[in-house]
DNA sequence: CGGCATGTTGCGCA
DNA sequence: TTGCGCAACATGCC
């Protein structure tokens, strides 16, 4: 389930990786490992040291002591920690063993859509340095946002999802923060002012804080309050006025939204 | 069976 | 040239 919350999760499980040394990596899947450049599994991780796991937005990043491993979890993409000698997981698609002193783990990356990529690399690869800030990492710079936004005609919620503009943001993300603003998602982005950066740059961080925290509350089995407030709930009574939440499709993508109370910009007889 | 799904990319068109 | 909408990717689930 990977937008920035649920990404940023994994990476702080992958966390345990650091300092461990690369024993094999296996994958059975072309679709997964993208082969560039002759980059080969065997020959490239095997015996490379793990130094750092990270992310920006939606993109895992291992710093090797030499080059990197890129992980993008599609739509369906997980990692799992388990010990080498487990079965496979369903659905799973490449797994990594690696040794750290005495201790040796396998992570295994499932995907049952195959959306997700893994990208062996020299360097930083051109779909990482095309992102934009990333909010949780790097906070969200208002002023500028309410520049970018200004820029662009398309409807706000699909600006939002320009990974160029920030950086992890995804279809729920945007869906929640939007309704968190009280603001109507076909609106166009240019016509955002400040005090609508503001509501939506104080919906996103709500959102991400509140979702990372869930999303780590369920893997603890702790009981915690579910993050979305509207997404899914096409049709049922809007949480904040009871109006009827609508579905429609923008920018390709199902939005849900409440066309009472997210009327801030709405559309002349939308 | 039809429709929908937390993402990204490439293509055709204006 | 740029921006946009949309199909495609592959598979599960309701």
């Amino acid at each position: 389930m990977p937008e920035l919350p649920e990404v940023e999760v994994v990476r702080r499980e992958l966390g345990s990786l650091r300092g461990a040394t690369v024993v094999r990596v296996v994958s059975n899947d072309d679709r997964i490992f993208v082969r560039q450049d002759g980059t080969d599994l065997g020959t490239d991780l095997a015996g490379r040291v793990i130094r750092d796991v990270g992310r920006r937005g939606k993109w895992l990043r291992f710093t090797l002591d030499k080059g990197f491993v890129f992980s993008h979890l599609g739509m369906t993409g997980d990692w799992t920690l388990r010990a080498p000698g487990d079965d496979p997981l369903a659905f799973e698609r490449l797994r990594m063993d690696v040794r750290r002193r005495r201790a040796i783990m396998s992570a295994r990356y499932t995907d049952p859509r195959r959306f997700g990529r893994f990208i062996v690399a020299s360097e930083d690869i051109d779909a990482w340095r095309a992102l934009g800030p990333d909010p949780w990492l790097d906070g969200i710079d208002e002023p500028r946002l309410l520049v970018e936004l200004g820029k662009r005609k398309r409807p706000i919620k699909a600006v939002l999802l320009d990974q160029s503009l920030l950086a992890g943001v995804g279809n729920i993300i945007a869906i929640e923060a939007l309704w968190r603003a009280r603001i109507d998602p076909r609106t166009p982005a240019a016509a955002m002012n400040g005090r609508d950066v503001r509501a939506i740059a104080r919906g996103l961080r709500l959102v991400i804080e509140r979702t990372i925290r869930y999303d780590e509350a369920m893997i603890e089995g702790r009981r915690a309050r579910p993050p979305f407030r509207i997404y899914g709930r096409a049709g049922a009574p809007c949480a904040r006025c009871g109006d009827t939440v609508r579905q429609m499709v923008i920018a390709g993508r199902g939005t849900v939204f409440c066309p009472r109370c997210q009327g801030r910009h709405a559309p002349a007889g939308g």
